[in-house]
DNA sequence: CGTTAGTTTGATGGTCCTCAAGCACTGTGG
DNA sequence: CCACAGTGCTTGAGGACCATCAAACTAACG
């Protein structure tokens, strides 16, 4: 297969651990049960019982939980390649919601499914483990931005960390991307106000260091941006093949 | 054994899962390696290669992350029963540092005993994964913490969420709980300065809500602080065994 | 052509930071 | 026994960063 035939979870855990037919199709199986959502309707609600989990085929999703007071927060974005809901199949409750920002398609993977593979195929399981570990790891370095940087720089770091996660399954690169995200997606992530999300992106727009502007993210200065965010995408585990 | 003989991390997953004898024995096993560290010293520093993971016996630790410009940001406590750097056996780098916030003693798992224990017993290997969702379900509670909640409700929480998990394994309760933590480190867990943390101590204190002080947290009104912190122990997942 | 979603800009104010200083307690060495 | 340093807690004053309120503007859409 092509990468461009692949789907984008293939391409991503290939980028880490070469994959042996056999566990190449076992992967292939776990993309059976294709479902479609559209933008807006939620997939999974907090508190829901999760039972199943999903591999992100094409769009844009992202996870957040409501607060008493109406308020939310994001807690990460999902883009084509990633699981949704990984973490909540253990759990008896999902702990937060999961809502499409465009129309997507994904898969549906029943938790079973997911054990049997993980027993068939070791390599396989490392891999996916991996996928989990570095999500994991996205939403500890997003704590630290929240709690640790100011607003231009959070944001600095969160075009970035996006552009790279991106870049992985071929839909960026440090030129750019194409983003759905609306401001008050980037304020719920980033625990901003949309007023202030729209002066920080004018703020690093008039800076000459990127652009984020009718769906469509331009890296003007990668380099320099990298250094104004403090971003070191070593979190993000990407530098190779783990597994030869 | 009666509880006061089992090891924290045992009683933490027998809360959820009874567990068998076998079980028992291969979790037992896995507490073999004994060390101890002293305060202050850091025992995994950020970058570094992580091969083996830690459960802690005693004492308190954090994990860390550190910026360029200095700052620090508290990503979780552990205390006892607890797993240290389980998601970066994985990784290749740590991305993150341990401190011993006092001495303690802990047991070293190689990543090979952990994979060779969870092939084996299944059942145990599922309380494993449970008890690392729930870790993942904390750090995402406190992103939510540290982006939406204001500086006393973030506290209160936080106090709220420390006194459930210790109540777990028998060190605190509705009442309160020992804590040997700082304001320095409350600051750099909830993204504030050390000094506004005082103040907030200050203000939750005269409000009748909770005192912190002299290393003990005293709950003087649980249930008007669950209000106040909008707290919802649900992402704890701990309301009762989970596998028969 | 009105409605809705999203963006943009201004004005005002609150939360929390920074700087600064003093206090209490502990341990150490002269 | 006392000086002194180190750590942690406490309080005050001033100001930065970002939220909130308000309103205008654009584009898409039925």
């Amino acid at each position: 297969m092509t990468p461009a035939e692949q789907s984008p979870l293939t391409r991503k855990l290939s980028a880490f651990v070469a994959l042996s037919d056999v566990e190449l199709a076992v992967l292939a199986r776990l993309h059976q049960r294709r479902r479609t959502f559209v933008a807006g309707r939620d997939m999974v609600h907090q508190g829901q019982s999760a039972q199943a989990a999903y591999i992100l085929s094409s769009g844009w999703v992202c996870s957040y939980k409501l607060q008493a007071d109406g308020t939310r927060q994001i807690v990460d974005f999902q883009v084509p390649g990633d699981f949704l809901g990984l973490r909540s199949i253990l759990l008896r409750t999902s702990d937060h919601s999961f809502e499409p920002i465009v129309d997507i398609e994904a898969a549906e993977v029943l938790a079973s499914d997911l054990l049997e593979a993980i027993a068939q195929t070791p390599r396989l399981a490392t891999a996916i483990l991996w996928a989990a570990s570095r999500d994991e790891a996205m939403v500890v370095e997003h704590l630290v931005g929240i709690g640790r940087r100011n607003a231009d720089a959070r944001m600095a770091h969160f075009l970035l960390e996006l552009g790279s996660r991106l870049a992985l399954v071929g839909m960026g690169s440090k030129k750019g991307y194409d983003c759905p995200l609306t401001q008050y997606h980037l304020a719920d992530a980033l625990g901003l106000s949309a007023v202030h999300v729209n002066r920080v992106l004018r703020q690093l727009r008039e800076s000459g260091l990127v652009t984020f502007r009718d769906g469509h993210v331009t890296f003007h200065d990668y380099t320099r941006l990298t250094e104004f965010a403090d971003f070191d995408p070593e979190y993000l585990d990407q530098t190779g093949p783990l597994l030869a």
